[in-house]
RNA sequence: GGGGACGUAGCUCAACUGGCAGAGCACCGCCUUUGCAAGGCGGGGGUUGAGGGUUCGAGUCCCUUCGUCUCCA
């Protein structure tokens, strides 16, 4: 570990950071300072009132809560002693603790914004990981911030600690992360000043009451200008004021870029809790609750990971703090750990009720509480967002953090359902702050239990195999089961690991665990690998950036012009600048304004041409790399195009039109399904295209087909009423309030664009483009339904022309079969159905008579059998009209005639058709025990037809091609038998 | 995005290194039984997801594709 009082060795050894990878406040720091403590032995603090059971296994070094596990009941007493012992009278609510940072922050001038949604639009973030996160672009400078200061409470997840929920007293998959932000505003002083304040201004005076003595905060350790402030400010005595090195004082976001020292603040929980000497010797005791980031300087791009350059102060200097909701609850409300407060205590009080497990009797149930508990409300979070559990990135976080749930539920004893009523708890603690996860429970609860269910099929199946392994292991006299069957189990049937572990401990045997743990970490090796491999993949975008910088935002005319005059502001081959480009070339240029319409929402884009006074362009694609910016990638097909020109942009208005109205018949179509399965129909992706159109939409349950002709009924019935189109801009509080649809995971400015059509019946927050009115659609035709995963459907619809064009061809079609089957178009299915059960019936009833002429073959045959030393031997062509599927069974009729108290030898060719020679061979038991082979007969003949064949000795096939040789074959079978019978005997 | 597995009768699944597509349950008929539970005998039910390839021969091997499950990122 490194320690603190060695600054420039700091420097040196210091890790870079990046801040999304820490556990907000503290977590990452604390575990290294313990796994770097002593092999796997318990940490435990010498002043420590309470011990641990004693644990073999290594990872319950971590083990941080404990201290308060005796009974259930001693649990509760616990918590109300503590709030004494805390020096807090009363507790506070955890909505409360909101609130109050919220208006503490609003009185003070900042402006308020709701918490963005989980789901963020940054392809590099699954979820939102910091509080900073929607702030980011006003950090960076990329936005201008709509005020000067801001605050917000952040919902944020992260499950890279996932594996430490429960084990500490901290760590959270879910949290709340409330902060204040400056944006070239106040800087050091005020943060730490508010800061101070607001956590130790008396409780009845709209603060958190803490007991400024008990308070400690660190520093960067050559930040004096904060270390004094903290004895300024806030009259902290320089023993209470700890300073850092950069890993764990100095931020930056692990890019080029603002960075700067960060300050965070402690609470004392007292000397019960671990030794002394402030949070760099004990982070258990001394807990981190907020961490005060002093954006200054500019971050070069650094070689090493832990070793950047500086590159001066910043211009303009920001604030950004972040306050561990969960964090500050606990301490306020007299409990122990996160776990405990009133956002997730009742949830572990529903499973003691569900499980009949009492919190507080086992250590390892009481983990288990808790993931339950966290993982509830994470889970809970994340579907009001807009996620559904899938296999792959956020669905599959989501998915992992249910099963996680439902296995800790079965691990307590209960198989009963129980994630509704889990998700009802969450519901009821979550509730009050986030009025969504009242409104959609069904919804959430839905997907759930869905959940349940398919985990349900795969315990099942796992357990089958499970219980496949275990015989195995036993048969084979082994004690344990090994990490490659784990594994597999793992990895390809998602049956769980601590499940094998649990069950194979029933069967007594054990598990190589290490074993295990090494085919994982290969496995995450590989993905890791492959994650790095992509990122090399897209161009830089900064030389776009530059161009944004320098021109400003491409001004877009094409919601009512399909043709612009413009400047051309700059060209781009293989993403460099360039001045002109030539006849032949393929370019990127910007334009200042453009009717141009950058795909974007699942609407293509469009295309077109570009004129200059000495170039014409085809335009062929158009991106919208970077907000505010579009660039149309085209072919100059004559001249030369130089930056400055002044071009004539034109699209062409024929695409466009087919594609607005596809884009049109998409809100009906959302609309629609909407109206028809309910509001847990959501949007998951749309492609828009001339004519024809594309739509997923997540759906619990499945679709059955007369809801589709219902949606499509009801689609085409706003066409032939002609619903108006319209769009206003208005801002996003407005369009909330009118009820427009906003997608998940968009980001959404506060001016936003809303389509309306038939007035309220459809409103959608949308960008693109529409027809002018629904009657412009003539007409949709869905013409598939298809799954692309579990709770997402895909619908495909073509509109106007194309779809009419579908039905013309379907008609063709089906006067075509009409004709060839004769039968009117409404006896078609019938009639059809009748031919394939009469063809049914035929196929029957060749194969009887076949067969029947096959017994009347074998009655012949077998009264040909001659005796070759004894042994039976028929060997003959086969009848006429036996083909080679038939030729099997006619030999072993024939065999069967011939008994068993002999040996019997058959061998059959068919010469069937053209080239190709088909043969068996059939031996009885009799000849088998006199060393006659079906499979050597074969072998000894098929070489005279130019052939090969094998098989049992009991039975033999194969086949030739030169009929010529079938006598040959013959003989040489009758010589292989002979020399057989007389070789042996 | 990278890996693993699966797809066979209405359902649950067998079918060894390529060699006669099967079992249990369900279904239908008959029998046994006072009735029920059940039992006995017989029967129908299959383009082995689809399409190509290799092979004398493919449920099995290879490729493509569709669908389902699953792990990791």
């Amino acid at each position: 570990m490194v320690l603190a009082h060695d600054p420039p060795d700091f420097l040196a050894r210091s890790r870079y950071r990046r801040r999304h990878d820490s556990h907000p406040p503290g977590g990452s720091r604390a575990r290294a300072a313990l796994a770097a403590g002593s092999s796997g032995q318990p940490a435990e603090h010498p002043g420590r009132g309470h011990r641990r059971r004693p644990r073999f296994r290594g990872r319950h070094a971590r083990e941080r809560v404990g201290p308060r596990t005796r009974t259930a009941r001693g649990c509760r007493y616990r918590r109300q002693a503590r709030s004494e012992a805390g020096g807090l009278r009363a507790t506070m609510r955890s909505d409360e603790i909101r609130t109050r940072f919220v208006s503490y922050f609003q009185s003070r001038g900042h402006l308020a914004a709701p918490s963005a949604s989980l789901i963020y639009d940054d392809p590099t973030l699954l979820f939102v990981n910091a509080g900073m996160v929607p702030m980011k672009p006003y950090l960076l400078g990329q936005e201008t911030p709509p005020a000067p200061r801001m605050t917000s409470v952040q919902k944020v997840l992260r499950t890279e600690d996932i594996d430490e929920v429960g084990l500490t007293t901290r760590h959270n998959t879910f949290f709340q992360m409330a902060g204040n932000f400056s944006f070239g505003d106040y800087f050091k002083e005020e943060a730490i000043a508010f800061a101070w304040d607001l956590i130790t201004r008396p409780q009845g005076d709209g603060g958190y009451g803490f007991d400024g003595d008990r308070i400690w905060a660190t520093a960067y350790y050559d930040d004096d200008e904060a270390v004094d402030l903290w004895k300024k400010v806030a009259g902290l005595p320089d023993e209470r004021i700890q300073r850092r090195g950069m890993a764990d004082n100095y931020w930056s976001m692990g890019v080029p870029g603002p960075c700067g020292p960060n300050s965070e603040i402690y609470f004392d929980r007292g000397p019960e809790y671990g030794p002394d000497g402030g949070p760099i010797v004990d982070e258990d005791r001394f807990l981190e609750i907020w961490n005060l980031v002093f954006m200054q300087e500019l971050r070069g791009p650094g070689g090493a990971k832990d070793d950047y350059p500086l590159l001066g102060a910043l211009p303009q200097k920001n604030i950004d703090t972040g306050l561990g909701m969960e964090r500050v609850a606990f301490l306020l409300q007299g409990v122990d750990n996160v776990y405990e407060t009133d956002l997730l205590w009742p949830t572990i009080e529903l499973t003691e009720s569900m499980t009949g497990r009492r919190y507080g009797t086992d250590l390892d149930d009481d983990r288990r509480f808790r993931v339950i508990a966290d993982h509830v409300r994470s889970a809970t979070m994340v579907i009001a967002d807009g996620v559904t559990p899938s296999n792959e990135g956020r669905g599959y976080v989501l998915r992992r953090l249910l099963r996680r749930v439902i296995r800790a539920v079965r691990l307590l004893g209960c198989a009963d359902p129980v994630m509704r009523q889990l998700v009802g708890a969450a519901r009821d603690a979550m509730g009050p702050s986030y009025p969504e996860l009242v409104t959609e429970f069904e919804r959430i609860a839905g997907y759930a239990e869905t959940e349940e269910e398919a985990f349900g099929h795969t315990i099942r199946a796992g357990t089958t195999i499970f219980e496949g392994a275990v015989r195995q292991a036993k048969s084979s006299g082994s004690t344990t089961l090994s990490g490659d069957e784990a594994f597999t189990l793992h990895d390809t049937y998602g049956f769980p690991f601590e499940l094998t572990m649990e069950m194979a401990a029933d069967e007594g045997l054990a598990v190589d665990r290490a074993a295990f743990a090494t085919l994982m970490a290969e496995q995450q090796r590989r993905a890791k690998a492959d994650a790095m491999e992509r990122r090399t993949g897209p161009a830089d975008v900064s030389t776009l950036r530059s161009v944004l910088d320098a021109h400003g935002e491409s001004t877009f005319t094409g919601y009512t012009d399909a043709a612009t005059e413009s400047t051309v502001v700059a060209l781009l081959t293989n993403g460099s600048n360039v001045v002109s480009a030539p006849a032949g070339t393929e370019v990127d240029v910007v334009l200042d304004a453009t009717p141009f319409y950058p795909e974007s929402g699942g609407q293509q884009a469009d295309h077109g041409t570009l004129r200059a006074p000495g170039a014409v362009l085809d335009v062929v694609d158009v991106q919208r790399p970077l907000t505010g910016l579009i660039v149309h990638r085209a072919r100059v097909t004559e001249g030369e195009l130089r930056v400055g020109d002044v071009v004539d942009a034109a699209i062409d208005p024929v695409r466009r039109r087919a594609i607005s109205r596809a884009h049109t018949a998409t809100h009906l179509l959302h609309r629609a399904l909407r109206g028809t399965l309910g509001e847990s129909a959501r949007q998951a992706g749309s492609l828009n295209s001339p004519g024809r159109l594309r739509f997923d939409f997540t759906t619990p349950a499945s679709v059955p087909a007369s809801a589709l002709a219902d949606v499509e009924a009801e689609v085409n019935a706003g066409i032939a009423d002609d619903l108006p189109v319209g769009a206003f801009v208005t801002d996003l509080d407005s369009a909330r309030a009118l009820g427009a649809m906003a997608l998940f995971g968009e980001k959404y400015p506060p001016r936003v664009r809303v389509v309306e059509i038939g007035g309220e019946y459809s409103r959608e927050l949308c960008g693109g483009t529409h027809a002018l009115g629904a009657g412009q659609l003539r007409l949709v035709k869905l013409v598939s339904d298809s799954s692309i995963g579990s709770g997402v459907r895909r619908v495909e619809a073509l509109v106007g022309a194309d779809a009419l064009g579908f039905l013309a061809r379907e008609h063709a079609l089906v006067a075509a079969l009409s004709e060839a089957v004769k039968a009117p178009a409404e006896e078609l299915s019938d009639r059809v159905h009748g031919l394939i059960e009469r063809l049914r019936v035929a196929e029957k009833e060749l194969a009887a008579v076949r067969a029947q002429a096959a017994v009347a073959g074998a009655a012949q045959l077998a009264a040909s059998a001659r005796d070759v030393f004894g042994v039976a031997f028929v060997a003959d062509r086969a009848p006429a009209g036996v083909g080679a599927a038939d030729l099997r069974g006619l030999a072993g009729e024939v065999r069967g005639r011939l008994g068993t108290d002999r040996p019997a030898v058959v061998v059959l060719l068919s010469d069937g058709d053209g080239d190709r020679v088909s043969f068996v061979a059939a031996t009885n038991e009799t000849a088998r025990a006199w060393g006659i082979s079906a499979s050597d007969i074969v072998g000894a003949l098929a070489p005279s037809i130019g052939g090969r064949g094998g098989g049992r000795a009991d039975l033999a096939q194969g086949g030739g091609s030169d009929p010529a040789g079938i006598d040959a074959a013959l003989r040489a079978a009758e010589h292989y038998v002979g020399e057989r019978v007389t070789s042996t005997r």
